[in-house]
DNA sequence: GTCTATAGACAGATAGAC
DNA sequence: GTCTATCTGTCTATAGAC
């Protein structure tokens, strides 16, 4: 299941990422577009409301495909889970790597957004997220996997803000780790109460940029 | 409904803290004692988990109580949002009152710590409390419900903040209601972190108060 | 003795799994 | 497409409070 996880993985990021898997058939192509239609019905009507009747109409596929590549509902949402945030932490890896290479003469703000962005797709993303650690709170599978998951991703943001300081000879306020994690609380935070107050995706992500700013201002004093 | 709506949220607070309704008989007691129920069940298995057969069955009645009390699973739901947002807003208004009132000799640590103390009963809030967020974001009733409370919140953490940095003398690296805004994000934040870490009640709350405390020291400068 | 809350059975609907 | 399990919401008879 582990190999095969992986592999699944990649073509729902595609799939997700609204680009059609052309090297991919038959099997693989029908899973991906099952997780991408559950991704949508997840978030719409959440793990419990949606039906497999409903993911499957969404998909174009009748029941039987869906017991053909799942084995049941929770083995698509562990999947699904583990496929979105591979694709949050490799964003996250790549921007962080990015700007290391590049000695980057942008503003700590800038840096700190153009990482973050990369952990949102949208309002679908903000939902599922908050579903994944609802669950995560009665399920220790998911639980395990959360908490493993939280903790890459903090510590990528933790070396970028240590990259950081270092680089604009920043004092920070509290330790790297510590405004790792304040930085990605804020950041969800805002996106949550965001998509309470409906507002657009384009919104969503300037609100959130606007409350992580204005944290990373307060946590960091410029040496003198 | 509204005046029946609080008087039965009276009640289950009563139920809520453990507290039988002595004074209250039939009709407002089983109503409470479903209210509790429902409270734990919820909890347990989220509000679509929930069957109302299981409610009842916890609350030691047959499905017939349940629908004379409540027309729906939702409308039980919506009201036990009511009374547990009640709650936990009465209590961080009485605690900030209460600061107010006698000129505390208290660190400013240990007064926010006071004051957010109120917002958590336990490990049941925290996740009842993440179902109503994930509820909000798709239906609008609770959206609203939500935000209304949310932001009454914030105005009482607001106003206590400017008490204390007017009484220290304090200066704060940012406006007093973000700083409210961003206490309350990360307390929650570390509440639910340490849920999913299977961290016990007493152990959540230590975590909740440590991360604060940090917070609160990076964000204020004490003035010269 | 009346009135209301409760119990427990019942029917219609829907979901999951094969 | 079928089969089984489960859940909701209704309905009626009864038990108990005032």
């Amino acid at each position: 299941m582990s190999a095969d996880g992986t592999a699944a993985a990649q073509h729902v990021l595609q799939a997700i990422d609204g680009i059609a898997p052309d090297g991919v058939r038959g099997r693989e192509r029908t899973k991906a577009r099952l997780m991408r239609a559950a991704y949508e019905v997840f978030a719409e009507v959440g793990l419990d409301g949606a039906s497999v009747e409903a993911i499957c109409e969404r998909a174009g596929f009748t029941r039987g495909a869906f017991y053909s590549n799942f084995s049941t509902k929770e083995e698509l949402f562990f999947e699904l889970v583990r496929a979105v945030t591979d694709r949050k932490l490799e964003a996250v890896s790549q921007r962080v790597d990015g700007l290391r290479a590049q000695d980057a003469a942008l503003t700590p703000n800038e840096l700190v957004q153009s990482v973050l962005d990369g952990t949102v797709e949208g309002l679908l993303d903000v939902v599922l997220m908050s579903e994944i650690r609802l669950r995560a709170m009665r399920d220790d599978e998911t639980a395990r996997a959360y908490l493993a998951w939280a903790s890459s991703l903090i510590d990528r943001v933790e070396g970028m803000i240590e990259s950081l300081a270092t680089s604009y000879d920043l004092r920070l306020r509290l330790p790297a780790r510590d405004i790792a994690r304040l930085v990605l609380t804020v950041w969800e935070d805002a996106l949550i109460t965001a998509a309470i107050e409906r507002i657009d995706d384009e919104g969503l992500r300037r609100r959130a940029e606007l409350r992580t700013q204005q944290l990373a201002l307060a946590l960091v004093d410029t040496a003198p």
